[in-house]
RNA sequence: GGGUGAUUAGCUCAGUUGGCUAGAGCACUUCUCUUACAAAGAAGGGGUCACUGGUUCGAGUCCAGUAUCACCCACCA
């Protein structure tokens, strides 16, 4: 049967037919599948535009073990979503419409209509970005389609809402928070990007007869300063702690400085005393508070508003910007000669992430989760909660333990949660979750829907959207409707895959939610990702001009080039990166999987005899024997999430075993039968593996081989096949004795290339065995004569003593245990021969010498294990017979 | 200031509990259009595993320190 098959593989031709044949098969919906629950919860991309290369690592990342959990028989859900990114997704469409004319879309366009703008962006990149996972080949269940921001989700942002502020972790409180003016809106603190700026800092006094001067960056927010903190053991300082000056600085009244003591005060930087605005800083908040609780409050005077600018407590400064207000007031300290130093110099300031102005800390009236208190019923705060799911486990159950990989991001995760603070929820923005609450006159009701009775306003604001992110794992199930009963099988989820910039945004808040709604850890495993980054080592950014659409790759390249050169190559939680030509290489290998298949398939038709171990060749147990160990060490590898590993050696397998040896050889030998069924079944179960790696080429090929099946629905397969059963004691030498041929093969092509032979013209050569060597091993040569002949050596002549006699004038090249030589008489360049052996004789020698030294060393020889000294016995025996043929044949040119 | 990671061939990177003479892809050299594949085949060259010490019979691998780079956190008032 001749088939007939393109000489390149063409994936654009049928990637898309094969998702639809995928999507119709039903294998992506695991209700149509039997076994153990197996699931992953897509992170849902952002609907602010389009996929980009890290969406399609993870997706070939989680489509990978998808793939592979479903062949190894499991019931996996793969569910995709998409998530509404509240602020992102505002605060770009509104970028989009200031450009189209609109200034203040806010105001123009009023909640409403706003709202109805985002809404159809959203959509509109929802939709594409779904299409582009499809691209991917993604095999995900559409059924089971998630949006944050659909009524479902919704359900479970209220219900959650609703019973933290039940249970006293959600309040309302007045406090400082980060706040984006060009945004309007409060920013929580993970959501802020520090730069670096250069800037003036300041040192003054407050007035001529205050006795500690205070340095500053920001002097404008020193109109609302209440109090000084000085470390309690500064000398210079001690004696006026308790004490309250006043000074005149042109605020509305004059500032009533209270000096306290606060152990966090560095005695050595700067004047070694702090001026304390609890209005605007996070830090000075915290005095605040601190001072409160001790009994000795300080006050809180906020001098900028939400514009920005100077209110009307900032006296003469009220209505000014406060950049406007600083050098106003600096001035005046001038004036004064009240300032005392002014330097350069550079610290970090916090700027939002989405709106990209620097934020104002002011204090302000916004919900908060309280992550230090003790849940009701549970002994046990949020924070408790995130710390334990990690640590001991949640409940101290250890089935309920995360375990991460790489597992250094667990110190990270630790020193995160220590350092959290109560989370702002409150955002401004229009586009999320409302907030569940309702007011009227003094009341206040927190439930998804208002009263029945009129009046009721609902508050404004909504939500930071990973309020609504951190359900995701169980959202998506259904969570608390009638759904969840059925669903909860596949929670919690086995496998989370992320990138190690959102640990804190979405893991950690994930791991609170989970734990706090439905006591249950939100996945089992979590595999830390690296970032891509372009070929020069910086990150993809639209700024940098540098982003690549991994669409257009696709269509360049195909689907399955892509994923195999976003997951080689790569190692968990380090950074990669990412350039065309290793697409381009992946495109060669899928192109050589393709053409190894074509020949298999046209020239060995599959039959269906069983494997016929009598007639088994050197070669044959050779290549049967590392593919058995291949299909454990596989399944291992995946296992253990080492990806990359595990691509690198299916590669090493399929192209330079497989194809280069073993195909090779099945050209020449004679048991046909044999050849036939290796090379059909070790194609069809390399399918198999390589199928979560590149599916639609694998699919295609299967589909060519005549199978009635669909790749994605078959097995994975078992090594327990391709193992030879001892019955012939000689098929254990056979795997040895085939590595003499392929070394000799390898002697001879040097021979021809190295002494630049003609390659057209016959080779004559002579084989040499040792009088000592095995009997068997004769017979092998003799056999595999032919194919030593034959495979690309140019060899017309070849035949094998047994002596132990150098052949003078000849080329010789000891193999593996010094018994073997391959010789060609006549036509020797013996200086080039004579160089030759000196190197290889003294790279030898240095090998031995250290072997020696070793061996004779008793602290080895008494401690080693045995293993390693027979190792190393063994091989320096083999060096030592080598060494002297060598020598021998050394003497022996002239 | 605290922390993490990286440093291995010209480039990009693997190297899982320490154990034969350290690997891959790309690039390079030479040869070959040999009927599956030139997006290929064959044979090669190329490394003091950043540095300095230490532990060990044995270190790319473990420990300490140094240097350079990258990132994260905190933030200097």
């Amino acid at each position: 049967m001749k088939r007939d098959l393109p000489k390149i593989y063409e994936p654009q031709k049928v990637e898309d037919g094969i998702y639809k044949r995928w999507e119709e098969s039903g294998c992506f919906n695991p209700d149509n599948l039997e076994g153990d629950p197996y699931s992953i919860m897509m992170p849902p991309p952002n609907v602010t535009g389009v996929l980009h290369l890290g969406h399609a690592l993870e997706n070939s990342l989680m489509d990978l073990m998808a793939r592979f959990q479903r062949m190894q028989g499991k019931k996996v859900l793969l569910l995709p979503g998409t998530d509404h990114a509240a602020v992102a997704t505002q605060a770009k469409v509104e970028k989009i419409l200031i450009k189209k004319g609109i200034e203040h879309p806010r105001e123009e366009l009023g909640r409403e209509k706003l709202l109805e703008e985002i809404r159809k962006f959203a959509e509109n990149s929802k939709s594409t970005i779904l299409k582009q996972i499809r691209k991917m080949g993604t095999s995900c269940d559409w059924s089971r389609l998630a949006y944050t921001f659909d009524e479902k989700r919704s359900r479970a942002v209220n219900e959650v809402f609703v019973r933290m502020f039940n249970d006293g972790l959600i309040y309302r409180g007045y406090r400082v928070v980060n706040w984006s003016v060009k945004g309007q809106s409060t920013c929580s603190d993970d959501e802020l990007e520090y730069k670096e700026r250069t800037t003036k800092l300041y040192t003054f006094r407050y007035a001529k007869d205050f006795p500690i001067p205070i340095a500053t960056t920001r002097p404008e927010t020193k109109l609302g300063d209440t109090a000084v903190a000085v470390n309690p053991n500064d000398k210079r300082y001690k004696k006026f702690i308790g004490q309250t000056f006043t000074a005149e600085v042109g605020a509305a009244k004059p500032l009533e400085i209270k000096i306290i003591a606060d152990e966090n005060v560095d005695i050595n930087f700067g004047t070694g005393a702090v001026g304390v605005t609890p209005a605007h800083s996070a830090i000075d908040f915290e005095m605040y508070e601190k001072q409160k609780s001790l009994g000795n409050p300080i006050k809180l005077i906020p001098v900028i508003d939400e514009q920005g600018k100077m209110n009307q407590n900032a006296g003469k400064y009220a209505g000014l910007p406060a950049e406007v207000a600083r050098e106003k007031f600096v001035a005046w300290l001038k004036e004064n000669d009240l300032l005392e130093k002014e330097e350069e110099i550079t610290h970090s300031v916090g700027m939002s992430d989405r709106f990209g102005d620097v934020v104002e800390a002011l204090p302000m009236t916004q919900w908060f989760v309280d992550v230090n208190k003790k849940i009701p019923d549970k002994e046990k705060s949020l924070k408790e909660l995130m710390r334990d799911a990690v640590a001991i486990g949640h409940g101290e159950d250890s089935a309920q333990k995360i375990t991460i990989t790489p597992d250094r991001f667990v110190k990270t995760y630790f020193n995160w949660i220590e350092n959290l603070r109560d989370w702002c929820i409150s955002r401004q923005i229009w586009w999320g979750h409302r907030i569940p609450v309702w007011y009227k006159n003094e009341k206040i009701y927190c439930a998804p829907q208002a009263p029945q009775e009129e009046g009721w306003e609902q508050d404004t604001d909504t939500l930071d959207t990973w309020f609504s992110s951190g359900l995701w794992t169980f959202s998506t199930l259904g969570w608390p409707d009638k759904e969840w009963e059925k669903e909860k099988l596949f929670h919690p989820t086995n496998w989370m895959q992320m990138g190690h910039e959102i640990l804190f945004f979405w893991m950690a808040r994930m791991i609170l939610m989970s734990t706090y709604a439905i006591d249950q850890i939100p996945f089992k495993d979590v595999y830390i990702h690296g970032i891509l980054r372009d070929e020069k080592g910086q990150k993809f950014s639209k700024s940098l001009g540098n982003t690549l659409d991994p669409i257009a790759i696709i269509e360049k390249y195909g689907a399955d080039s892509l994923r195999l050169s976003l997951v080689a190559g790569v190692s968990p939680g380090n950074d990669s990166r990412f350039y065309e030509e290793k697409v381009e290489s992946s495109r060669n290998f899928v192109n050589k999987l393709w053409n190894i298949a074509r020949y298999v398939l046209i020239s060995y038709p599959a039959d269906k005899h069983e494997l016929n171990t009598e007639n088994l060749l050197p070669s044959d147990v050779w290549i049967l024997q590392k593919f058995s160990s291949l299909i454990k060490n596989i399944s291992n590898d995946i296992k253990n999430f080492q990806l990359s590993q595990a691509a690198e050696k299916l590669r090493e397998f399929t192209w330079s075993e497989f194809a280069d040896w073993y195909l090779e050889i099945a050209k020449f030998e004679e048991n046909k039968d044999v050849k036939n069924w290796i090379l059909n079944n070790i194609l069809e179960d390399l399918m198999r593996m390589w199928h979560p790696f590149i599916p639609f080429v694998t699919e295609t090929i299967w589909n060519e081989s005549g199978k009635k099946t669909m790749l994605i629905a078959e097995k994975w397969p078992s090594s327990d096949k391709y193992e030879i059963k001892a019955e012939k004691p000689k098929h254990e030498n056979y795997l040895e004795y085939f590595e003499f041929v392929r070394e000799t093969i390898v002697a001879i092509r040097n021979i021809r290339i190295e002494n630049k032979l003609d390659l057209k013209k016959k080779l004559t050569v002579v084989i040499r065995l040792k009088t000592d060597s095995n009997p068997l091993l004769k017979e092998v040569f003799e056999h595999e004569k032919e194919i030593i002949k034959k495979l690309r050596t140019g060899v017309g002549e070849l035949t094998i003593e047994i002596s132990d006699d150098i052949i003078e004038d000849a080329y010789h090249f000891p193999i593996s245990d010094g018994n073997l030589y391959v010789l060609r008489a006549g036509l020797v360049d013996v200086e080039k021969e004579k160089a030759r052996v000196e190197k290889e004789i003294a790279n030898i020698e240095k090998f031995v010498a250290g072997l020696k030294s070793r061996l004779e060393n008793n602290d080895f020889v008494s401690k080693a294990p045995k293993n390693v000294i027979d190792q190393q016995k063994e091989s320096l025996a083999k060096k030592e017979a080598e060494l002297v043929e060598l020598k021998k044949h050394l003497s022996s040119l002239k």
